[in-house]
DNA sequence: TTTATCTACGCAAACGTTTACATCAAACTG
DNA sequence: CAGTTTGATGTAAACGTTTGCGTAGATAAA
């Protein structure tokens, strides 16, 4: 049982390798005829080609790279959805690496990348990344990168992100209008752009409504669920005041659910929680938890188009090519007044 | 400026192509000096192999495929995290494929597969698949495959599940011990095996506590969430009785949730609910929901390692190499008598 | 000294494709 | 009918690695 290769094809078919290979790829080179022997033939025989061989030759590996910090949050896994959606689509394959949030593990895997493995990158950096200088690396050695929702400014490529500036504004106005007067801020990582634009936010609407910004109430919290939980409580027992809580990302909201529980706080009575989050039985929590809801599916969508049409197109990918989309504010029990 | 593979390096070096790579593989066969050189200027250039050069000549290529129904789910993103965290320790890549629960993907993921590109394979079959020609043909084309949770039978290779059927009675006898006499089973499919330990473990424990086995309470969900929401409302609505709902998947709890808020029914006087989740939010829920959680986690990484064990050892994978973790089952309110 | 052994390296084939170029017959063109 | 075009196929090089084999020089054994 030889293989099932080119080769193997040729010889059954009494015809050079070249004409088999161009009849498989429908060339208008073959004679109809020809073509329809070589098409039945690999059928009988389940012919795959080679892919690595393929990928050698025409240094393509119709393969994209997907880094991103962690699975198991609605937002990501939501957005390898979309990747996936339009990946199969046109016939690319996902591979996917987890950087943990660890800075480390996002320089080794971008160590990884380079070299060809990829023919382009959906990446959403690690929260404890401060410089850029592997990702600049990573960058000098070819593939097309977008960058969506984590983004890394330092690299002249398309990002897809949220109006996350609006979205802290809104945030914060909310848990104000419902009566909050001493609002904590929960964030992941005030490295990223991202967290940036949403305690500006969160700042710019304490100020407009007249409320003083208190540095001591903005906590960064990490990849330690506990810890943070933790540190959630702290805050609310050193400062009893504090009657609103804006977190900005599902595990802190989570965590701050935890923490009132184990205090005994009641929301939204006494404190209230908006957050952003994915999680489908938000809905269903107790109480019902008002969320910020990214659109997470088309973000992982269009990022991937971006992407797989630059590939496809061989041109650079442009900043002007980035996009901004709207979360959604959804108002449940846990900001009610 | 040219490329960096090993043809650049061997120039600049005034060595031969060979030296090189054995120098970079630490080969017996190059002296210590030349090896330091060739590290040097390897490390100077940022040089990184071609993946595809090297998984042609070697028809390896370090590269595992991971074909699940969905994402968006915690058992599979937890799965999916003890997956990569082991194969990235062995320098593994892992690609990802969605089927959707849906027949048709799944088929076409397995023809993509054929022909070379992972070394091994990991899945969790999709619902809807009733007949396994497609996966006895991609087993006859070489890669190493170790199903996990939902398991394919026909083919004589390693499986990770946890124990249904133990899981399933205890289920039951948990809501029959909180009171309940008229139990509905919502599963996601009769076709797996999974599916069918589960429902075995609900009968026979109904027997065992003298209630009749009732096949109009047994209610087969499909991926439309909506549509499960209404058909367990028209269950509800059309048998009254029904104090007990297993939920065989997560999915269907929280669609069980849905329908008994929709119809005012109370959780759980009225109406008590256990399900098979690895929801980190269900002590959250109201009420709390009662879980048989599965080491999902611990699922992945179990086989992930009996993969990659086979796969570097190039020996078969034996059914006797099988695993069965255990699940835990989770006393919350949503059961409370 | 001759022969065997060892060390460190080079040569070249192979992996399976793709593709520029060559070939050759048949079918046109003027 | 000589010359040109067209259509269908073949030849062979290339992609970057890995690896079996060969070999030159050095050292050790006889």
């Amino acid at each position: 049982m030889n293989p099932v290769n080119l080769k193997r094809l040729a010889q059954e078919l009494n015809l050079s390798i070249a004409t088999v290979s161009r009849a498989l790829q429908d060339s208008y080179e073959v004679s109809p005829q020809t073509k329809e022997r070589v098409r039945a033939l690999a059928a009988e025989l389940n012919y795959q080609p080679n892919a690595y061989a393929s990928s050698l030759r025409r240094n393509l590996s119709k393969t994209i790279g997907v880094v991103i910090p962690e699975v198991n949050n609605h937002f990501f896994s939501l957005a390898i959805n979309g990747i996936e959606e339009v990946a199969r689509q046109s016939g690319y394959h996902v591979l996917i690496y987890l950087s943990h949030d660890d800075y480390e593990r996002e320089v080794d895997i971008t160590h990884y990348l380079t070299g060809g493995r990829v023919d382009g990158l959906l990446m959403s950096v690690a929260s404890e990344t401060r410089d850029f200088d592997h990702l600049l690396k990573l960058y000098a050695s070819k593939p097309a990168i977008v960058f969506f929702d984590r983004v890394c400014d330092a690299l002249s490529t398309a990002q897809v992100t949220t109006n996350d500036y609006e979205s802290g504004y809104q945030a914060t106005q909310h848990l104000i209008e419902a009566g909050c007067r001493h609002i904590a801020h929960l964030l992941v990582s005030g490295n990223l752009s991202i967290g940036r634009m949403r305690m500006q936010g969160y700042q710019t609407a304490l100020h407009d409504h007249g409320i003083a910004f208190d540095e001591t109430l903005v906590l960064s919290g990490d990849r330690d669920d506990e810890r943070n939980t933790e540190r959630v409580m702290e805050l609310l027992r050193t400062r009893p005041e504090v009657d609103g809580i804006f977190a900005s990302v599902e595990r802190l909201a989570i965590s701050s659910y935890q923490a009132c529980n184990n205090l005994g706080r009641a929301i939204p009575d006494q404190v209230k929680i908006i957050g952003f989050s994915n999680l489908g039985v938000a809905a269903l929590l107790d109480p019902a938890l008002t969320t910020i809801t990214q659109p997470a599916y088309e973000i992982g969508r269009e990022a991937a188009r971006i992407l797989l049409h630059a590939i496809e197109k061989k041109k650079p990918i442009l900043p002007s090519q980035s996009l901004v989309l709207k979360s959604e504010l959804f108002r449940r029990r846990s900001t009610a007044s």
